[in-house]
RNA sequence: GCGCCCGUAGCUCAGGGGACAGAGCGGCGGACUUCUAAUCCGCGGGUCGCAGGUUCGAAUCCUGCCGGGCGCACCA
């Protein structure tokens, strides 16, 4: 696939003879792009940057792949574009219309994304959220990148967890106290009204959950049936036995020490329910597999790829997603949620309060690795300031406009273009490397973060220049079209609404 | 003790080798006969935790230290 910038950029990078990557400088005066090639590659050239830089910068405009070039600073080669160039590049994003800056990927797979997997003990909590937003988002990204995505939910169906959860519901059925441990809160009282298991309707409640939240699970896989396999999986590792136990050597495949298969006692541990899962998924024929893991479940990535590489594949076909925890600030302390003691925010309450989109948005827009404290009183408040109602609210007036045009997109320019719409085009531009990176680094939040960017310098587009009525209508119709393409993408890489109208 | 993550503006956070470090919120002051003012414009605000190292160049990479979070079961 192929955009604008990165075709001058392998234009640039046939001249300079090594790679060359266009950054847009912070500097106005600096034109609209800039490569430092010329300074990675002055020690192997034996020769000064600004040499090397004039050099390149003089091919660059010969070839008129550019209007203006020059070298500056220490050997950086300012690139300016001509206003052809970005209308081109204008009606190309138009006329690529969903597909702009997809399939980025050169080597498709087929990937499994397994997140959330909560114990259907309870509803979902804003941790849970936060696993499910960055999960989807991620696969969100790697299915526009040009992989086939799959998303897996695992549950215990079995367990002492389980078990406590059922008599919880007994309890309160019978009328009785919940025992030691067991679940409290209003939605076991909601459970014991109805009769059987409550594990299926526990289920039934989360998925509705995960709907709502506008992610939908291809498959559920279920503790009891990935047991069944367990023997098939223990013959493909190796073992040994000591003090009565059976373990897994994962030591000798980079884990700080080995895993315990089957216990003293006969039962079969949990790392054997793991190894007989990852051993079902592979045989799925998937060719990634992608664990979604909060920060408390760190310990496990070594034990996962031991595993992966026992099972006889390549131990980066297995990733481990790591996303810090949310924590629950009240009265300015942080508390640790416990789904025990009732002390949790559910989901369902959270999307009640500000809404799927504010949500969505608000549990990715962070990075990954940064720790959210979730402060409950404050949920509505910062609802109002959330930055996705700024960015909403570009599509929703870029929707205005094209529905009160009259002509078509695209055609025409009158003059030059003025800075807001070069800004503009050059905003819209940088989409396909933000999307491929965000999707190459698991690292979601660069969407919502680029898209405040792109809501920016719209607004300020809007404010500057009218579209309707102009001599420049065609073309600014046609960007706006451009505009509102990418907003609507990368709201949808995060599973947030473009709305219409506001 | 060992491992993982974090430490950047008053607050919440982007930036993960390049040119004077950015945004939102909060504060102050401006702009609606217009395709949506949920917008725009301006002002103020930072020893990028500390100390070394690598590099032509470090908030960014390496080492150590300090501070915070999370983990280190024959539990699930």
């Amino acid at each position: 696939m192929s955009d604008p910038v990165s075709r001058l950029a392998e234009a640039l990078t046939g001249i300079a003879g090594a790679p060359v990557e266009l950054e847009r400088p912070g500097d106005a005066e600096h034109g609209d792009y800039a490569t430092n090639v010329a300074l990675r590659l002055a020690p192997t050239r034996r020769r000064p940057p600004l040499d090397l830089a004039a050099e390149i910068a003089g091919d660059a405009v010969q070839r008129g792949l550019v209007t203006a070039a020059e070298p500056a600073g220490p050997g950086f080669v300012n690139l300016r574009v001509s206003d052809a160039w970005l209308a081109d590049a204008v009606s190309e994003i138009v006329s690529a219309g969903t597909s702009f800056g997809a399939r980025s990927t050169t080597s498709p797979e087929r990937i499994q994304v397994e997140m959330v997997s909560a114990n259907p003990t309870g509803p979902l909590t804003v941790a849970s959220a936060r696993n499910a937003a960055y999960g989807d988002a991620v696969a969100r990204l790697l299915a526009f990148a040009g992989h086939l995505v799959e998303r897996e939910y695992y549950y215990n169906d079995v367990g002492a967890q389980m078990e406590r959860f059922q008599a919880s519901v007994e309890a309160v059925r019978r009328s009785e106290a919940p025992p030691e441990d067991g679940y409290q809160g209003e939605y076991i009282a909601e459970l014991a009204q109805l009769s059987g298991d409550p594990v299926p309707a526990m289920l039934e409640r989360i998925e509705a959950t995960l709907e709502r939240f506008r992610i939908h699970f291809d498959t559920w896989e279920r503790q009891t049936a990935v047991e069944a396999e367990i023997p098939e999986a223990i013959a493909l590792l190796d073992t040994f036995e000591e003090e009565g136990a059976l373990w897994a050597r994962t030591s000798a495949h980079g884990d700080d020490k080995d895993r315990v298969l089957v216990r003293s006692d006969g039962a079969a541990g949990y790392f054997a329910a793991d190894a007989a899962y990852m051993r079902r998924k592979y045989a799925r024929g998937f060719d990634r597999l992608i664990y979604v893991l909060g920060a408390d479940h760190h310990g496990y990535v070594g034990r996962l790829q031991a595993l992966a590489e026992m099972l006889g594949h390549p131990r980066d076909s297995l990733e481990v997603l790591i996303y810090q925890l949310v924590n629950l600030i009240e009265e300015g302390e942080a508390k640790k949620m416990s789904k025990r003691r009732g002390d949790v925010v559910f989901l369902d309450d959270l999307l009640d309060t500000i809404g799927v989109d504010a949500a969505r948005w608000f549990l990715v827009a962070r990075g990954h690795d940064q720790t959210i404290d979730f402060d409950v009183d404050l949920a509505k408040q910062r609802t109002q300031k959330n930055p996705v109602y700024y960015v909403q609210y570009a599509h929703a007036r870029i929707a205005g406009i094209l529905r009160n045009a009259e002509a078509q997109p695209g055609g025409t320019r009158a003059g030059p273009l003025a800075i807001e719409e070069r800004e503009l085009v050059k905003r819209l531009l940088e989409f396909p490397a933000v999307a491929m990176e965000s999707a190459e680094r698991r690292a979601p939040h660069a969407i919502p973060n680029y898209a405040i960017r792109v809501a920016d310098d719209f607004h300020r587009f809007y404010h500057h220049h009218r579209v309707l009525g102009t001599d420049s209508e065609g073309f600014r119709l046609a960007l706006c079209a451009a505009a509102q393409g990418v907003v609507s993408r990368c709201l949808d890489l995060i599973g947030v609404d473009a709305p219409e109208r506001m």
